[in-house]
Order: C-alpha cells, then structure tokens, then sequence
RNA sequence: GGGCGAUUAGCUCAGGUGGAUAGAGCGUUGGCCUCCGAAGCCAAAGGCCCCGGGUUCGAGUCCCGGAUCGCCCA
C-alpha cells in the first residue's frame, strides 16, 4: 500500500515536471510515512519541504501543485490535505483498508515475506565460540541476535546461510588438551598442581573421566605432546556436539561449522598473502610481514606474518573473510562481542584492499549480558569455571522468555538479565504479553466454533465495516508487518519486531476489553472475526521470526 | 594518551536513515471480572531528551567541543 501510494507521490512529480509546472531538477531522497497522528490522516510525505529549496519554491506551493498531479487510478485515496509547513497528508478510503486486511488470511504464512534481497546471497557468521567450554549466557545474546537476523533476511527474500567458525588452530584447543590431560593424570593417582592457566570448569574432569572409561590408562605413559593432541582432539569434539545440542534445544542451527584448521588445509591463508603481496599491500619490517591497512582508514598497520613465520590471528581470519566471498556470498553479516570491536577496521581495510566495496562486510557488535539473579549480578569467567552456561538458562527460563529477553533491546546496548525477572509470568516479561495475545484470539475463534458461528468468512460477506477507530488502528498496524521485516532487515536490527509486537499486542488487549468480538450483531461478529483472524496470523509469523512459539493455549 | 559505544520519566529502555503535541513497560496512586481467557484493561502523576555551540523551513535524531560511564588498543 505504501509503495503503491509512493508510486502516485513520485509519478506526480514528474508529470508536474514534464508540464513544467515544476523545474526539472534532482530531488534529493523525501519520505512517505506512516502518520503518527490521525489528524494527520493514514500516510504523509515530507516532500514538498525537502524539494524547497531545489525548487526555489515555497512548501505549500509545491504541495498544492503536486496534489493537482496525482493520478490515483484505483481510486485508493479519499482525501489528501496539505498541513503544517507544507505536509501532504493522505487519507486512505475504508474500502481500501480492508482491501488490504483481506490480504492477510489470504497470504497465511507467507504475510511479511518480502523480496527486498531478491534471492541474493548472504551469509550470517555467529556465535563462532571456541570448543573450549560448554556455551554460557554471553553467547546466547549473540546466538540469538544472529539467528533471528538470519530469520528476517530469509522472510526479506535473501538467500540465507548460517555458518559458525571454529578457531581451532590456535593455541587455546592445545590448552583445552593439557587441561583435560592433567585431570586425566590426576585420574591415575597423580598428585599435581593444576596449572592457574588452564581450564577449571568441571566439564573438564568430566571429559577426562569419560576418557579414563573408555581407553584407560594408556596416555599415562605416552610423551605430552602426543597425548595432549589427542586429548584436544577428543575433548574438542566432544564439546562442539554439547554446543551443537545446546544451540539447538535454543532454537539455532547452523548450515555449516567452518573450521580454521580446514582454511589452512586449503591454503587460504597462503592464498590472501600472496593476492595482498602482488596488489603490493605487504611489506617486511622487524622480521615480521605487515599489512598497510592504514591505506584503507586502520589506525595503524597490522602484522599478517611474525618472525617466526607463523600467520596471526587476523590473517586467518581476513583469509576466511576471503574464502566466504569466494563461496559466492555477495553480502557477509558478522555477529561480534563488543569487546571485539577494535578488530572491525582492520578486517574492512583488507577487504577494500581486496577489492570489495565497504559495505560487502557488515559487523554487527552485541555488548556483554549483565547476568543478575533478583537484582544481584552474578560473576562470570570461563577460565576460572564460573559461568552460567546456556543450557542453565534454558532450563530456568525456558526457549521463549530466554530469546525475547534477548530480543527486546538494540544488539549495542548493555543488557541486564534477570534470571528470576525471566521467569515471572507478568509485564515485566512481554513475552508472555505477546503470547497472551496470540492465545486470546485462539481462544475466542475457538469459542465461535463451539457456538456454530462461522470463523473463516470473507470481510465482503459484512456490512460491518471496522469503522471505530480501534479497529482502524488494528487493520493499520497488521498491514504494517511487511514494513516493519523490511525496516529490520535493512537496519540488521531484530528489535524493531520485538517493539512492533509488543505494540500490536497492546492494541489488542485493549480492544479485547472494550469491545466483544462474539456480540449480539452477527455483521459486526463476522467483520471482528475477519480481523482478529487477521492478527492471529501477524502474532504467529512475527513470534516465528523471532524464533519464539505462538502458543493456542497457556 | 588514542579509538568505539552509550547518556531520553524514579528504574529498564524504544524513538525507520532530520518531521507536526517525545513514547512503552516496571514502580507509585486510584478504578475494572454475572459477560469471548484479569498472564489483561482504564485513569492519574512523572521530562533541561547530559552540557554548550553549529548546520536549516524544522534537531532527541546530523556536525564540532566538553562532561560522565562502559569497552578496546597503547
């Protein structure tokens, strides 16, 4: 409705244009919106006033010119009316409301698909933690913010994948191995002092319990080295399938976990450092091999090489950056910690040198979790063990509360986590506000069949016209939906659904109370129907969005 | 010492990429179940949008400077 209100805006203007009731200039980029006030009718634009001063021309001047040009074919429009310094407010016809409600039941599932990406290829890169302990609840913020951005693009019309990175070449799986050795050796009567540096989580002596059942005492007498890499190996593995299985009992599943040693196997890394020598971006100094990423607005140059002729850290990972565009992905969504943050110009800057445009990568960055229980934070530290894994919270909160709490702020605001607030069943967890919603229409369609009454009617068969203003305001925001996935799919921004349910769920509720949808009037009963109807099927899809169920009872 | 992010109601936060009279929940106070689900609704109170400049028809939003907090790097 908007772009085909749009579409009349803009044709107006040039044929204005071709009249030379207008000059023929460039207009800058002007708005179509939503009206925040009914007064102010259902859509207004702005562009009267930003094409001012390109037309040396007074607002209400062009408004009124503009309004004289519009070619409103099907007859959508039942007044327009120029207001303030120069607003061009339009009023819809009813007819063409319930026009557009009519679409809803009739699009089903498929209500707030889109095709903004138009079958482009994206990949989504998140959670990437390393197996070197069970996932905690700072992982699950950014799980979920990348699963449901991957939701919004796939409904946005994006050809979507999901792939998480396992760096498991460097250092920290070797770390993993000798702690598990130690408990190991301990197993085997050893008294030893457990070094401060590795990892102290129980899940650790677990895994070396687990190998003492099945293998013995063998690696007792085996050199460290070789033992170590078997049991990094193992423990590994056997951490990823808990991650795996945790992630999926939250709702996330990956097409595929990428693994660095296989970048190295294929020798990308060597690849990217050969591409960067030739385009002459690499140059020796102290020993080592850097990268001028300053030419590409880094702060200062970045070791790709150490003298030791071992790659760093940030040449695999511009390496990877490389192989996932060579994969065929035109767009590439990277979901970070905060902490992160420092590494977003160095990666760009090797894109760009590579050739790709600055908007190829996008890096979304989701600031640390403040895990609380009633109010009092609750301390956290892989290295020493005390974390809250994900798993926990789960099983506290459960998957719908513990996902729409992630959910409902920006991915780069502090977001406190109250593990009892969670669990309350009350508004200080919108969830269940949502959920409510859903559960209430189910409730009342059910009840319409228990009395006989027809629930999947047609809005043509009633004379009902959904006039109040209640209801107007529904059909307004259930239209909305497609709006609002293409607003969170162009900003990567999730919480704009989470915000838009909260508030059609508000609308509800409060028409619920006020008006009966099962009334004495049969019309109006079958029109209300229609339009909860309606919204029944915007709270699913938008829960399903979000990854959160939409339940028919609670 | 440099960089990134933040600062909006008592608290936690929204405010499509500059639009008309700044919003929501919690909390506080007072109301609403004989009736489709009270996990709900209605009403009231609550504001120097951190401070100071600038850009323009118009700034919570953009630019510059400063303050405070968080994080990253030296």
């Amino acid at each position: 409705m908007r772009s085909e209100l749009f579409f009349i805006l803009d044709g107006a203007v040039k044929t204005a244009q071709a009249e030379a009731s207008l000059p023929k200039v460039e207009l800058p980029p002007w708005e179509l919106t939503p009206s925040k006030e009914e007064s102010h009718g259902d859509y207004a634009s702005n562009v009267a006033l930003v094409s001012a001063p390109y037309f040396k021309m007074s607002p209400r001047k062009i408004a009124e010119i503009l309004v004289e040009h519009l070619d409103d074919t099907n007859n959508m429009i039942e007044k327009v009316e120029i207001a303030g310094p120069g607003f061009i407010n339009f009023f819809i016809r009813e007819e063409r409301w319930l026009m557009e409600l009519a679409g809803i039941p009739e699009a089903g599932d498929d209500w707030g698909r889109i095709n903004l990406g138009q079958g482009e290829k994206v990949q989504v890169e998140f959670v990437s933690a390393n197996p070197t302990g069970p996932l905690h609840i700072g992982h699950a913020r950014g799980a979920v913010i990348g699963d449901v951005i991957a939701n919004i693009l796939a409904s946005a019309g994006y050809d979507v994948w999901r792939e998480y990175y396992i760096n498991d070449a460097g250092n920290q799986m070797q770390t993993l191995g000798r702690s598990v050795f130690y408990r190991y050796r301990e197993l085997g009567g050893e008294k030893l002092v457990f070094p401060e540096n590795c990892y102290q989580g129980e899940y650790v002596r677990e895994l070396a319990k687990e190998i003492w059942e099945r293998e013995g005492g063998k690696f007792l007498s085996q050199p460290e080295e070789e033992a170590i890499n078997f049991f990094a190996d193992y423990s590994g593995q056997k951490i990823l399938e808990g991650i795996r299985a945790d992630l999926k009992a939250f709702g996330v599943e990956f097409d595929c976990y990428f693994s660095e040693r296989e970048l190295y196997r294929q020798g990308a890394v060597e690849v990217l450092l050969q591409e960067l020598t030739e385009k002459n971006f690499i140059y020796e100094e102290d020993g080592s091999r850097w990268f001028r990423s300053t030419l590409y607005g880094d702060d200062k140059d970045r070791v790709v090489v150490r003298r030791t002729g071992e790659p760093t850290y940030f040449a695999a990972d511009l390496a990877y950056h490389l192989n996932k565009l060579s994969r065929g992905f035109k767009k590439l969504i990277d979901i970070w910690g905060a902490d992160h943050h420092g590494y977003v110009p160095r990666i760009k800057a090797g894109l760009r040198a590579l050739g790709y445009k600055e908007d190829t990568l996008r890096v979304i960055l989701v600031q640390l979790v403040n895990l609380l229980r009633d109010g009092v934070p609750v301390a956290m530290s892989t290295r020493s063990g005390e974390f809250v894994t994900l798993r926990e919270v789960l099983d506290e909160v459960g998957k719908d509360a513990a996902r729409y709490n992630f959910l409902m702020r920006r991915s780069d605001s502090h977001l406190d986590f109250d593990l009892e607030v969670a669990k309350r069943q009350s508004m200080e967890n919108p969830v269940y506000y949502v959920q409510y919603a859903h559960a209430r229409i189910c409730s009342i369609l059910r009840m319409a069949e228990e009395r006989g009454i027809e629930t999947t009617g047609c809005i043509e068969k009633s004379s009902y016209r959904l006039h109040l203003p209640e209801e107007r305001a529904l059909i307004k925001a259930a239209v909305r939906f497609p709006e609002i996935v293409e607003g969170a799919a162009l900003m990567l921004e999730p919480h704009r659904v989470t915000f838009y349910l909260n508030e059609v769920a508000g609308l509800f509720h409060s028409y619920y109370n006020r008006y009966r949808v099962l009334g004495e009037n049969e019309e109006e009963t079958q029109a209300r129907l229609f339009l909860i109807n309606a919204l029944r099927v915007v709270f699913r899809n938008g829960l399903t969005l979000l990854g959160v169920s939409a339940p028919e009872r609670m």
